[in-house]
RNA sequence: CGGGGCGUGGCGCAGUCCGGUAGCGCACCUGCUUUGGGAGCAGGGGGUCGUCGGUUCGAAUCCGACCGCCCCGACCA
């Protein structure tokens, strides 16, 4: 085999492993605009599933889509003052159109924070009008300095929901319900599992009072904010004049929250499972489960091998496998065999006159159990209504090793900066300490350790041991809190 | 914005030092033979060498300016 065909294997250089699987697994290729990017159909057909299964959630827990506009007026998003702060550097502005300047300049939505608000205190008069519960899908743009397809780019696409409710106590409450949800999407979907928790006052969404975080490591060590949720406040609906009419008769400002995940999301499935022959898709977001190669030979065999392969393909397809029959004959079955493992294809059947002889079909799974045989060769009616549970031991085993590949990176009762440093610079993962909550602490560790607070975790994922210092040593601990370089 | 590197068929590169009118691998097209881990042979198509200007009989090659991209750093709800 010739080197050129070999991706650059992950131990070598992840970052360079990471770009060439994108391209060659066409998920992605660049776009003639800097930054920007074409997510290709297999990238595309990813995302679909996720946004199908994410908007199912939110369907499910009273949520509606709507669409508002792309262009958002300047002086909207200058209103909430940490908020202008938070994006300015990183808006792109629209000054001239029909030939003219414009009056007022329009921003490329970074988010709609302002403009959904902004309609949402048209729409509420009474307490009787909350909670609004509404999602949309849609693109935004932030002109990064530095980009990465799929995990930073100056277009995304996302989802952003923006609920308006009556209290406080309700909010924080949607906050925590999408916070699960993302957990549950993250886990049972993709077999990405997160930490998640609370962010940091320096990490925070610009705007919000709180934001919650679903943190996700992968393969570098190094972390991924995957998905946020945050509770507003009345942060915006005072700027919008978000009021209502509360139940004793009082004109209140409602409580806000808004929360997204985004197509960074297809980047951390990558950097999660990939392996050195490309991605490995999980089989519930895969857009195709099962591809079928034929083996052809010469002889008059071959009208019967593709009128089996064609029979399996209907046979799994009834069953609901989303199943591909790679019938194309300019091609070796090796060639294709690399090709689908790239794209990250649960399982592959091959069919061959050996296996019309036998009775059977050769089974390829894309991750084998260490030790494992590659191939199986299973009899024909087996391997065919076997393939639904074998889709979905191949879907917890991911989550199984992902969880376990987390817990061997987490590093808990680390007591000193000098040992986070260590950790860090000789593997990377979570390192789990007590802070004050003073934000000077964080500068330190950014300068000495180039580690940011990527989330104070829940409940269930702080240590049995509550620690009892700061991390800097000369305070007590206030909260326990994850530190890793991050993406 | 600072430091480094690179622009040559679709992709990856050689050729640049030492000027003579462009080559290799992959991919692509046609035909035949093939097909159980990246097929073989034969034939074929495709590049004003990033742009503009200069030097020269002659520039991918030398000189100047500009443009673009990548990497490291700064920056990054």
């Amino acid at each position: 085999m010739s080197e050129e065909k070999k991706l650059t294997p992950r131990g070598e250089d992840f970052a360079a492993w990471y770009n060439e699987v994108v391209l060659r697994a066409e998920l992605a290729d660049y776009s003639p605009v800097r930054g920007s990017m074409v997510i290709r159909p297999w990238g595309y057909g990813i995302w679909e599933n996720m946004q199908r299964a994410l908007d199912d959630m939110f369907k499910a827990t009273g949520h509606e889509n709507a669409y508002f506009p792309l262009l958002i007026p300047l002086s909207f998003i200058e209103r909430e003052k940490e908020h202008v702060a938070g994006f300015a550097p990183e808006l792109a502005v629209v000054t001239r159109a029909g030939g003219k300047e414009l009056e007022e300049p329009l921003v490329i939505r970074p988010t709609s924070e302002t403009i959904i608000y902004s309609m949402y205190a048209k729409w509420v008069q009474s307490y009787r009008d909350l909670p609004v519960l509404m999602n949309q899908w849609a693109n935004v743009m932030r002109w990064e300095m530095r980009t990465r397809l799929f995990l930073r780019t100056a277009e995304f696409l996302w989802q952003e929901g923006h609920t308006a409710h009556a209290s406080a106590e309700e909010a924080e409450r949607e906050t925590l319900l999408i916070l699960g949800i993302y957990r549950k999407f993250m886990e049972e979907w993709m077999g990405m599992p997160p930490i998640t928790g609370l962010k940091s006052d320096s990490e925070k969404f610009a705007g919000a009072v709180r934001s919650y975080a679903c943190e996700a490591l992968m393969q570098d060590n190094k972390a991924l904010q995957a998905g946020t949720s945050h509770f507003l406040g009345q942060n915006f609906s005072r700027q919008f004049d978000l009021k209502f009419q509360s139940e004793a008769g009082q004109e209140e400002y409602a409580w806000n929250t808004s929360w997204g995940v985004s197509t960074r999301l297809v980047g951390g499935l990558v950097m999660s499972h990939g392996d050195d022959a490309g991605v490995v898709v999980p089989p519930k977001l895969a857009p195709i489960q099962v591809v079928i190669v034929p083996i052809l030979r010469g002889d008059d065999s071959a009208t019967a091998v593709k009128e089996k392969a064609a029979e399996v393909a209907n046979r799994l397809r009834e069953l609901g496998v989303r199943t591909r029959l790679d019938d194309r004959e300019n091609l070796s079955p090796g060639s294709k065999y690399y090709e689908w493992e790239r794209k990250g294809v649960p399982f592959r059947v091959e069919i061959g006159p050996k296996d019309l002889a036998q009775g059977q079909l050769a089974l390829a799974r894309r991750v084998t159990p260490e030790g494992a045989r590659r191939k199986q060769f299973v009899p024909e009616g087996e391997a065919i209504a076997g393939m639904p549970d074998r889709l979905e031991d191949f879907q917890r085993e991911l989550l199984e090793s992902a969880v376990r590949r987390r817990e061997e990176h987490s590093y808990r009762g680390v007591t000193s900066v000098g040992e986070v440093k260590e950790i860090l610079d000789a593997t990377g993962g979570f390192v789990f300490t007590g802070w004050s909550g003073d934000p000077a602490v964080e500068q330190t560790m950014k300068d000495v350790c180039k580690a940011t607070s990527r989330v104070i975790p829940g409940e269930e994922f702080r240590s049995e041991t509550p620690p009892e210092n700061c991390i800097s040593g000369d305070a007590p601990s206030r909260m326990e809190v994850v530190w890793a370089r991050a993406y």
